[in-house]
DNA sequence: ATTAATCTTGACCGTTCGGTCAGGTTTATT
DNA sequence: AATAAACCTGACCGAACGGTCAAGATTAAT
C-alpha cells in the first residue's frame, strides 16, 4: 500500500523509470561485471557480455552508449560499495573495535564479491584511466578524515606511532589479496577455493596481525 | 681476453646464439614488459610492442612466433624473479632476519620493477590462464618448504602459533601492494610517486608491523 | 668470390572488434 | 481504438587486430 499509486500519477517520466528499463540494465550490469571481472576492460566484448545476459548485443547499446560507459557505470557500482564498508570503521571510537570492525568488513566484501574487487584492481594497475579524479577528490578526502582519527589515537598513545597512510594501505593490500589473487591461492590451497573455515581463519589472523602488528593489542 | 676465442671455434649453432639475435630478442622482451604492463595482455597490441621497441612489426614474429609466446617468455622471466627474492629467506636460521631479509627484498623488487609485478598481478586477476602449471607444481613445492620453516619456529616457540600460508599471503599482499597499486597511492600522496624517503620509511613499517604482528618482536 | 644462412620489411589477409541503423514489435497514454 | 513512446534486433560498417609471406638486404662460412 505504499507506493502503488505512484505508478499511476503523472510523475516526471525521467523520476519514474520504466521496470522494463530497470530490469534489463540490472541485468546487463550483472553479466558486466562477470564479463569485466574474468577478461579485464579490453578483454571483455561487447558480445560476451550480451550472450552473457542472455540479449543481443544491440540492445546493450540501446541501454548503455557505448562500452566504456556500460564500465563506468559498473566502476562507479564498485566505489559505491568501498566507500560505504568504512561504516564501522567510523562507528566505534576505539582503535581496536574501530579497526576490527573496518577489517572484518573489507574481508567479507572480498569473500562475497570478488569479481567487483578484481575489476577495481585491474583499473588501478591501468593506472587508474577513468577513475583517477575519483581517486585524487573523493577517496582522498575519505582517506584523510581516517588518517586524523588514527593520528588522534597515536597522540592518546591507544596505538603506537606510525604511518597512517601506511596502515591503510597495508590493510587494503592484505583484505583485497583474498579476491584479486584468488586463483593463485586456489592454486596452493590443492587447487580449492578457501573453505568457509579456511577463510574464517584467514580473517581472525589478518585481524590479529595487524592490531598487534600496530601495538593496539597485548 | 676471456671469451673472445669462443666466437671463432665452431660451436653449434644452437649453443652460440648470433649476437643480432640476442639484442634484438632483449630489445623485444624490454618493450614487451613496458606494454604489457601499462595495457595487459589483450590490451597490449603487438603494434605498440613493435613501436616501443623501434623496430617493424613482422620483425617480432621473426622472433617470437605469436603474442601469445612472447608474452609467455616474460612470464618466464618474472617468476624466476619471484623465486629468486627467496634466497634471504633460506640464508637466514632466525625468523626475524629470515623473514625481514625477505620482506625488504619482496619491498625492494617493487621499488625496482613495478611493470614485472603489474603484469604478475594481471595474470593471477585473469585467473592465471597461461602459468596454472608453474603455480600448482614449481610455486607450490617453493611455499612447502617455506612453511616447514615457519611451522619449526612456532614448535620453537621463536614466533607465535599461526597460519604459515596466510602469513605469506599477507607478505605477498603488502609487498606486492606498493607496486600493483602505485597509481592509487599516488593519487593518495598530492599525485607525486612515493620518493625516496617515504618508501623506505613503507618498508621499515611494513618489516615492523608483520614481525610484531606475529610475536617476534618485543 | 661464392654460397648459405640469417635477418628485414611493406604489403597483405581473414577475423573480430565497438558501434550504427532502419524497421518491426511491444507497452503506455489518451 | 488510435496515437505516441519505448523497446527490440538482424544486418551491416570501418577500423584494428594477430599473423603471413615473398622478396630483398645483410652477415657468416667456405
Amino acid at each position: 500500500m505504499k507506493n502503488d499509486l505512484s505508478k499511476y500519477k503523472k510523475t516526471a517520466k525521467s523520476v519514474r523509470k520504466n521496470q522494463i528499463r530497470i530490469n534489463n540494465e540490472r541485468r546487463i550490469l550483472a553479466a558486466a561485471v562477470k564479463i569485466f571481472a574474468g577478461y579485464g576492460y579490453q578483454g571483455a566484448t561487447m558480445r560476451k557480455i550480451a550472450e552473457e545476459a542472455g540479449l543481443p548485443k544491440a540492445n546493450l547499446h540501446y541501454y548503455f552508449q557505448t562500452k566504456e560507459q556500460l564500465y563506468r557505470q559498473v566502476l562507479d557500482g564498485i566505489f559505491k560499495d568501498w566507500l560505504a564498508a568504512a561504516n564501522t570503521f567510523d562507528e566505534c571510537e576505539e582503535p581496536v573495535e574501530a579497526l576490527r570492525g573496518y577489517i572484518e568488513t573489507k574481508m567479507d566484501l572480498s569473500r562475497k564479491r570478488p569479481l567487483e574487487s578484481r575489476i577495481w584492481a585491474e583499473e588501478i594497475l591501468r593506472g587508474a584511466p577513468l577513475i583517477q579524479d575519483q581517486l585524487e577528490q573523493t577517496l582522498a578526502a575519505w582517506l584523510d578524515t581516517r588518517v586524523k582519527r588514527i593520528t588522534d589515537w597515536i597522540n592518546k598513545g591507544t596505538i603506537q606511532a606510525l604511518n597512517p597512510r601506511i596502515l591503510m594501505y597495508m590493510i587494503w593490500a592484505v583484505t583485497q589479496h583474498f579476491a584479486d589473487f584468488e586463483s593463485q591461492i586456489r592454486a596452493l590451497n590443492q587447487q580449492q577455493n578457501l573453505s568457509d573455515e579456511q577463510f574464517a581463519e584467514a580473517k581472525t589472523q589478518v585481524v590479529q596481525t595487524i592490531l598487534k602488528g600496530i601495538g593496539a593489542l597485548d
